[in-house]
DNA sequence: TATGACTATATCACAACGTGACATAAACAT
DNA sequence: ATGTTTATGTCACGTTGTGATATAGTCATA
């Protein structure tokens, strides 16, 4: 297991849907707009949040710049980020499982 | 919709592990034991974030004492706390409907 | 009865994170 | 020209989880 997902994962709300917007390249702003869209308005990603996370996950090799625009920089996701999403996924799904076990005990 | 509530959501993985452990009172070390059985050995809590959690959560009102034994503080969850739960609990619905949507994308 | 393992709580410094404010500027429609 | 949207970047701020450190009671066993 690489170092990098030991450290991401879990993975906070903001830092997934990122990702998971990036089934195809994007650039920032419309990672903004496509989390937007897939949340129906729930979540709107700050300036301050969504640069700051593109050029950590960069670092990290998660993400990787697919095209440098004049003024748009289009990330795509890795195969390093791939797995992660992977991994993530599973947590997630055990996530769901309790809910799905406990949900009952909050009515 | 209460001003907490808010504020604690999205919840993180800790935070949600530790409420989930209060489907009957438990103390501090118990919650410990309980959210390493549930996550299979998976997420081990360190003592500072959970007593440091449980300060701040009986502060906001999501839990409260329900007895306090010579070693033993034991909390139960309150009204207040449960509806925050069925809060998050549709957002991780919300998250593992994105999952099924989009993994394959991942694979 | 000493020894070690487990139970139980608490505090602290540290790094990481999301956020909104602020700044800059190009594109585009009215 | 004017306002809105697109687009990126930086910064200070508060919050969080974490492990180290500390303290101490309980319990089995050698």
């Amino acid at each position: 297991m690489e170092k990098v997902i030991k450290k991401y994962v879990p993975m906070t709300e903001t830092a997934f849907y990122i990702l998971l917007s990036l089934t195809e390249p994007r650039h920032g702003y419309g990672i903004i707009k496509r989390v937007e869209e897939m949340t129906e308005g729930r979540l709107t990603l700050g300036s301050g949040t969504i640069y700051g996370t593109l050029t950590k996950m960069q670092r990290d090799e998660i993400i990787t710049i697919y095209a440098d625009e004049k003024r748009k920089t289009i990330y795509e996701i890795t195969d390093i980020g791939k797995k992660l999403m992977r991994v993530e996924m599973k947590r997630l799904k055990e996530l769901h499982n309790n809910v799905l076990r406990f949900e009952g005990d909050f009515q």
